[in-house]
DNA sequence: CCTACAACTGAATCGTTCC
DNA sequence: GGGAACGATTCAGTTGTAG
């Protein structure tokens, strides 16, 4: 095992890496025997790029007779499908036993192995989330006209486990895309162009080269800064770029030395954006949970409050003690709000408002005011 | 074995139908008795839409706390993965005996059961053509807020074996594609307004019923008029209605008599197509929608970014995840844009203004260049 | 008649914290 | 660990009703 710019080295006498001593870094390894060496549960997100087993023999010709440069490495050539199942596996199985029990993993493929990695991902435990389709905007058209335009690849995202607490930016995901849910389907171009890794002779450096934006959507989504993102096919680093671009500690696995070379240029050339910059939305899941008593403690609301239903048809009055009245019925503002509808739920930050001059005005606002000003009151506490 | 219209009988001493005695009819009977008799080699292409095996699990309520009508029947109850990858295998082997040797076989699937059924495709000795996407105009959202929109159902197109000579309408669909060659992933709604069946009661006769679009969709590009059209998991007949409307005949398999009733009628109303109606199914070209993350994703815009509004009293900064931040708030170019000038809704697209030189553009020309980009992005001319 | 608005719906593996 | 309370969360439609 060799890490970026050490010399190689036996490693400890366990066997075993510490996380620290690989950290953003690429290993020049085989996958199984790098993953072998890392502590279990110690990596927050898997990023996964497989060989595609394409069963491509013989070439292929445009219409003008020019040659199609398709995948013809070694590393994509399996005996048969047994075999790429065992591939699967082993280094599903591998993977799954140093990511932490809250962390997920998402791998990427196309028809030829997808179906095999989907099952194998089920079979090991893993829990399917979305599969995600990446829609090309730029495809390499069908030359022969036997088939549909190949023009998307498939990706899935899979927890741990059922359980798995995984990672997911929702707010920030639903910003980016205009303040709608982001979607199944992801619309980007692939890899060309100066992003394209070329080798001394010009040409590309590695077939597969995946578009950092995909990957950039993959972490923004699905990881914090300051997560570790494992990539055990790591090709000319992608992952790792996009990890570092954004923040997050990365470390890559991969045996072509001229590949691991590439990569390990190319994350050192990459400028990580300002802690500023991160500060991406934050999930309203996490704030600090205020109850509204603390609202009514604090003076923002008065004991004796009128509140009211979105349309003023129903009023409610505020108790000293944070509960609401009406009509005979006492509670908290969602046992009452639910109790209103004739509901079994109701959030009652959003369904109470309070007159504020002529308008109404949801609770949520004031509990957002009484947020703000703990908040500033923290930072000036010792 | 029934068949429409016709009283019950034995059928032949051999236990075999003979393929005209089934013809343009739906069988009521498993899927896999009514397989076993049908003689081998008889049919041109299958459309199966299996059982998803959802596993749901509970209930779940929308935000306004109604509750989502989900598929919770029988027939989609499965013990475990074992089980479901049992019947999987059993009725493929016996579609796979029906097939022509140069047929080919649509089999539609979600995430919960899509990449058991491509690997078992596989295994029984299928040959892979395409994964073609169905990507849904109006799907339902997420509720909770916890994984992506799941926006598309996947379909698998496999030949009966490697060398099959399998049908694929190249110029038809091409035509039908505004000239473009079809690519995978396809734009249809799902079903609704009148093509839903409802049953006595109002509510929907099938719970997954598919939209016919989709089954033309396959017909027209992977079947000849007068081929025999195969689907053993019929439900309220969608595949013979397609069928019957582009002059292909069908053999539909059902179990649930209900759903068979309804099918026989469904069927039995439609009125084959005229060439000219044929003209009428164009496919709905995609409209780009570029959200503002694509930007930043892209690196047409960096994080960090400062934007103004048009007379440049106000400053915002870009985030990484697409974000805006302004005194304090944070959120999309919308919602930050009405925030700072205390409106309710704002066009970010128009209101928020770049330096380019000297001057303040709108960050609308630069969603303008990324969809030329995306547009003319295209690498490899045919 | 039309327009506006409210209500309803779709293959869904859709919590977390506190006591 | 079990149960209750808290409280976060939706998009593109179609259908039905009110005005």
């Amino acid at each position: 095992m060799r890490v970026c710019g050490s010399s190689p080295s036996p490693g400890p006498a366990d066997g075993r890496d510490s996380l620290e001593s690989v950290l953003d870094q690429i290993i020049l390894d085989d996958c199984l025997r790098a993953l072998a060496r890392l502590p279990e549960a110690s990596v927050d997100l898997i990023f996964a790029d497989p060989p595609y087993n394409l069963q491509l023999d013989g070439e292929l010709l445009r219409p003008n007779n020019t040659r199609v440069d398709g995948v013809h490495q070694d590393w994509d050539r399996f005996d048969d499908l047994a075999a790429y199942d065992r591939f699967t596996r082993d280094w599903l199985r591998a993977c799954r036993r140093v990511l932490k029990p809250d962390g997920a993993i998402w791998v990427i493929g196309s028809y030829h192995n997808i179906f095999r990695v989907g099952a194998a991902l089920q079979d090991e435990g893993f829990w399917l989330l979305n599969d995600v389709i990446w829609r090309k905007t730029n495809p390499m058209p069908n030359f022969r006209g036997r088939r549909f335009t190949n023009a998307h690849e498939t990706l899935i995202w899979a927890a741990h486990g059922p359980r798995s607490r995984y990672t997911f930016n929702y707010d920030s995901l639903k910003a980016f895309n205009d303040d709608l849910q982001m979607r199944s389907d992801w619309l980007l171009p692939i890899c060309s162009g100066p992003e394209r890794l070329k080798d001394d002779t010009g040409r590309k450096a590695h077939p597969t080269q995946k578009p950092e934006g995909l990957l950039y959507r993959v972490l923004l989504g699905t990881s914090r800064p300051g997560d570790v993102v494992l990539d055990p096919f790591a090709g000319t680093g992608t992952t790792g770029a996009a990890a570092r671009r954004l923040g997050r500690h990365f470390i890559g696995i991969e045996r072509d030395s001229d590949y691991v070379k590439a990569a390990r240029e190319r994350i050192a050339a990459v400028e990580p954006l300002s802690q500023q910059d991160l500060d991406t939305l934050k999930p309203k899941r996490a704030a600090k949970r205020i109850p509204f008593g603390a609202l009514v403690e604090s003076g923002l609301v008065q004991p004796g409050t009128a509140l009211y239903d979105p349309r003023a048809t129903v009023k409610a009055q505020v108790r000293a003690d944070g509960t609401l009245a009406c009509a005979g019925a006492q509670g908290s503002i969602h046992k009452i709000g639910a109790h209103v509808q004739g509901r079994s739920a109701c959030n009652g930050w959003t369904f109470w408002h309070f007159r504020d001059g002529g308008e109404l005005r949801p609770i949520d606002v004031l509990r957002e005011r009484l947020r703000t000003q703990l908040e500033n009151g923290a930072e000036h506490a010792p």
